[in-house]
DNA sequence: CTTGACTGTAACGCAACGTCATAGTTTACT
DNA sequence: AGTAAACTATGACGTTGCGTTACAGTCAAG
């Protein structure tokens, strides 16, 4: 799909798709034959969730850093986002309120005080980034992501891309013994995507430190759990088991 | 009252009261001792007026020429508001169903085309400005508005301010005589009002032509009459009466 | 009478694009 | 096939609506 038919389902101007692909908050694959931008399925996911988070006032780094972070989970973004949206719908009904008010007051058949002529006007201070924090956690996280601080501005952008689909097709795998197989070979796989993602700057080493932040910290782990009871556990003896085959 | 107060009655930085000062969007007085700003209850029924606009998406350049045009009417300006607000409550209620069924889609309950992914978000043309455009009219008006384009920027700000107020008071008088004692001693002070709010650059001739202007545009005639029928004739006439009578 | 909270102006900074300008590409139509 | 119209890309500068210092005068409290 080309960025203007993107645009046009999305009701925003191409502009702001160049701008997004700019600050790499959504990189679409190009034909290489011209360089024209090319938007796949899972692009369009991406533009839904980044234009729900900036609807709910997310600044553009903000969502970038969300959305690259590995215990970002999407049924909770959603989650959040409706909650933003029944508190957005309640403040307009205030202001209808404030409104048609104000109209009787003008008319001289009520008096407001100063006060009850804002009303819903104070939209300051969102609680959800509070929230968003809360959930997914930023700088804290990413300091503690030593492997992700390791990268270059460049290679983080698609970092969460396909990370969701890859926990789900994971999930399955939990009850496996960590050491089989099957197991070892949808590591393998891991491995491969996060270097992909990663631009390349992947040891096992790494990989296995990944997979104990896995356990270690309770936001990754209950995010991962979220997919499938049990999966950090496993994710993080699968991985390490992988890493020590791959190094000796 | 201060900026202060102001700033925490409407949900607003202090900086943004300075800043629709700057602009012009909103000046209060000035205390005389110190050049403190303090705010009049009518100031904060225009900040009300300023934030409800904002609210509606529009440029504050825009707003303040609204604010500015002789012919904004306020009830009309609510009723404009109250169309809109009730626009983005069905907006929200749209994207708070894109949420579910997005959400269902993922679990694999149901399949969405892309075109669904996106409802809701198409927020760009709000057909608001093209209609306050057409019941206040902007550039166009202004230009056919000669007086108003012969002021100065630092004097155009304060135009509107008390332009309901009087056409209200001087609703009643419109069944007198335009030329009696009681409808000449308002013209007197409608003049005043005038010169003081149009920095003193106002001739009879020009208050004359002011008065055409009420009959000849028909978007003021309209504005006018709501404050009572027959309204904008009584006043071309007596603004006419006390004109003549001045310069000779 | 000093300290701290508050006020002012001036000036730069910033996010999220809009808006050219310039140039290669594809489509549509003779 | 030729050519105009429509689309694409990449800079680069402009704009809106304030936030954020920086610096200075002012006022209330101890």
């Amino acid at each position: 799909m080309n960025a203007k038919d993107v645009a046009g389902l999305a009701g925003i101007s191409v502009r702001t798709l160049h701008h997004y692909d700019h600050i790499g908050l959504l990189r679409p694959s190009r034909n290489h034959e011209n360089g024209y931008r090319e938007y796949t399925d899972s692009d369009l996911d991406q533009l839904q969730q980044i234009l729900f988070f900036r609807e709910c006032g997310f600044p553009l780094a903000k969502i970038q850093s969300l959305l690259q972070n590995p215990a970002f989970h999407r049924e909770e973004a959603f989650q959040l986002q409706r909650k933003y949206l029944l508190h957005e719908k309640q403040r307009i009904e205030t202001m209808l309120n404030t409104l048609e008010r104000t109209i009787k007051s003008m008319k001289g058949e009520i008096t407001m005080s100063s006060k009850e002529k804002f009303g819903g006007f104070d939209m300051n201070h969102n609680p959800y980034e509070d929230e968003a924090r809360k959930l997914w956690g930023d700088e804290s996280v990413n300091r503690s992501n030593a492997f992700i601080q390791s990268l270059s501005e460049n290679e983080k952008e698609s970092v969460a891309k396909g990370m969701d689909d890859l926990f789900r097709s994971l999930a399955d795998l939990r009850h496996e013994d960590p050491a089989s197989d099957i197991a070892q070979k949808a590591m393998a796989l891991m491995f491969k995507h996060f270097n992909q993602n990663f631009g390349h700057t992947y040891t096992p080493e790494v990989f296995a430190g990944v997979g104990q932040l896995y356990v270690a910290d309770e936001r990754f782990t209950q995010n991962i759990d979220r997919y499938g009871h049990g999966l950090s556990t496993f994710l993080a003896e699968a991985m390490a088991i992988f890493a020590q085959r791959q190094t000796k």
